[in-house]
DNA sequence: ACTTGACATGCAACCGGTTGCATGGAAATC
DNA sequence: GATTTCCATGCAACCGGTTGCATGTCAAGT
């Protein structure tokens, strides 16, 4: 044992890592061809218990690992599903992609994760990248247009969540249910001109939650101003406030969480109270009660979504099969503190 | 075109893979050896220019797209590095990721993200996984022991983040800086019990922030108590506040801005006003105003240590060599509004 | 005109597994 | 005891590229 600097010195040049047991030696100490070797690992079944035994015994004391590339290439399978999605920072994927990771997991697949900034073209980069390496493609809120994620799922399975193109599997959120339900709320309470603070042009959600608010107010003599904030971001959302402000409206339904608490800061820094002088409903219910006031929100159903979506795929790809599934996920309005009845002061 | 159910039902059993255009096709529509359609895409310089057109043309045409994996399996080469985190949803590790990604990008190589849950066994599961596929891996604030990592480390190129262990290239984020500079702020302000609110035990990060508020407060006749939190979380931080209470401290400085984002709602729930009654620290500076009030913080410099760490990680794979660094990157104090003299009563 | 060298291209082995088919010996059948 | 059947194992081709070396060609050097 020597210590400290002098040790390290040496172990910069002599570290050589463990490289390469094949098959073809564990099967020279084994004494049987490489063919067992690989059935001994593959299909035990085939081989008598004893040669097995002797086998995988050898393989053992050698630290044989079997080399994934080489297993990939001639079975043409990898065991690896990818995911993609717009922006790992948004609270409203890690949920998704932990239960995908799960349900990925449960049938030994792994995931391959990755983030397009919500750069189509990083996204188009990502999945010809991955193409090569995984078996099939969880897109997630894409940003692509409908024919590149065409182009794509004639590559490789494909599976979408929140993105509508028919003939290839997807599982929406469908938030327009929550959405109707808040549009609803704040009629009861007496808000006549609602503003929607829009998000992404590009996305399915984005469209699916302006179309529905728009369908709930018609019905209910509410007015509605669609106000954008270019982004599912705080800062987006807290720009916002001015033009929100300008329609005299008196409640907003935000596109998302993130977006709602920039509104709520924006809102709080012009000395407007929320929900005293205004009302603020969010979307995706990512921040749940941590915000202050805590917020009103649409529910979000992002674990089912992941679950759904990354079993759907296994399932695909165990028959060879394409389903033309689109599974639909209701959302609801979660009440917390951001509502309040028109011109109402307080206890 | 025929349109709706009908056309669906064809779809369904019709659609084929666009699979595998070899390079021996391509070699044949081009007249040429498959050797020289392989130096067309790798070292065209070899060829001369007519042929090198000819052959990607043919290429061109027939839809050729090199076999990542025939590729990796000769070459031992993938381009990818696998990037491992503790948890995703935490939002110290987006900007890192990203960071990560970014680097990554610059040198063609492509991310492949993990995501342990915290969970050390799973963490192992995903490098044995990710080691066949990945030239290299970034473990970020891994929760394995120093000899696992160190017996990874033997396996393939490893850079830490987060993690001290000796031999292995790391970088750190030093926030003993930033802490100690939060606990004389607090000490200026009168403060002379302080709450650290610890975070993952095996936390690298946790156990150097414990130990600088404990160096920090020896000089100056502050008392430091520590309450546990188990995990670095909003509900671990918001459980942690009767215990907080009960220390009878005047203040407290938190593992993270998520577990003093919890206290702060703790707090609120008890009545306790911050900063009026109570001042409050958090650390990782992730939540930036969004709290309220908005947050006191340790800066964090995840940005820098993301692409620190990938583009070390990437010259030892140019440069085939392990190169014992250490990287530390200091922090500083972000004041906010958490934080006021003790007694102090308001203008 | 003949050697020399440079350069473009082809040949074939190799990366490390998997798998259809052939083979040989033991057990089962008649 | 001869024939059939079955099972364990080996052989060799294959997955789709890469690469060291050999070969052939053509231009420059003498």
């Amino acid at each position: 044992m020597v210590s400290g600097a002098n040790s390290r010195k040496y172990s910069e040049t002599m570290i050589k890592r463990a490289k390469g047991v094949t098959i073809s030696q564990v099967a020279d100490a084994a004494g049987v061809a490489r063919s067992s070797v690989s059935r001994a690992f593959t299909r035990p079944d085939m081989l008598s218990p004893e040669t097995v035994d002797r086998i995988l015994k050898a393989a053992e004391t050698l630290g044989y690992v079997p080399n994934h590339t080489a297993r990939a290439l001639s079975t043409g399978r990898h065991g690896n599903i990818g995911l993609i999605v717009p922006d790992i920072a948004n609270p409203f994927f890690p949920p998704l992609i932990q239960a995908g990771q799960l349900e990925a997991d449960r049938s030994d697949f792994c995931i391959f994760l990755g983030n397009t900034e919500e750069n189509p073209k990083q996204e188009d980069k990502l999945v010809g990248r991955f193409a090569g390496q995984v078996e099939g493609i969880v897109l997630v809120s894409s940003r692509l247009s409908d024919e590149r994620i065409r182009a794509h799922a004639a590559q490789l399975p494909l599976v979408l969540i929140n993105r509508d193109v028919d003939g290839i599997p997807r599982v929406l959120i469908d938030s327009s249910s929550g959405v109707r339900q808040a549009v609803e709320h704040l009629a009861e309470l007496g808000h006549r001109k609602i503003v929607y603070v829009s998000g992404p042009a590009n996305s399915w959600s984005n469209k699916q939650r302006r179309t529905a608010i728009r369908s709930a107010a018609s019905g209910l003599k509410v007015d509605i101003e669609t106000v954008p904030a270019v982004l599912a971001s705080y800062t987006s959302g807290r720009n916002a406030v001015s033009a929100i402000l300008a329609t005299g409206a008196t409640a907003a339904v935000a596109f998302d969480d993130l977006t709602a608490q920039g509104v709520l800061a924006g809102l709080a820094e012009k000395k407007v109270s929320v929900p005293g002088d205004f009302s603020l409903i969010g979307c995706d219910d990512v921040l749940g009660a941590v915000t202050y006031p805590a917020l009103t929100s649409v529910s979000n159903r992002s674990v089912e979504a992941g679950r759904v979506a990354v079993s759907l795929l296994i399932e695909m790809l165990q028959s060879n099969g394409i389903r033309d599934a689109r599974y639909v996920l209701q959302t609801h309005l979660v009440m917390r503190e951001t509502t309040m009845a028109l011109g109402y002061r307080g206890p």
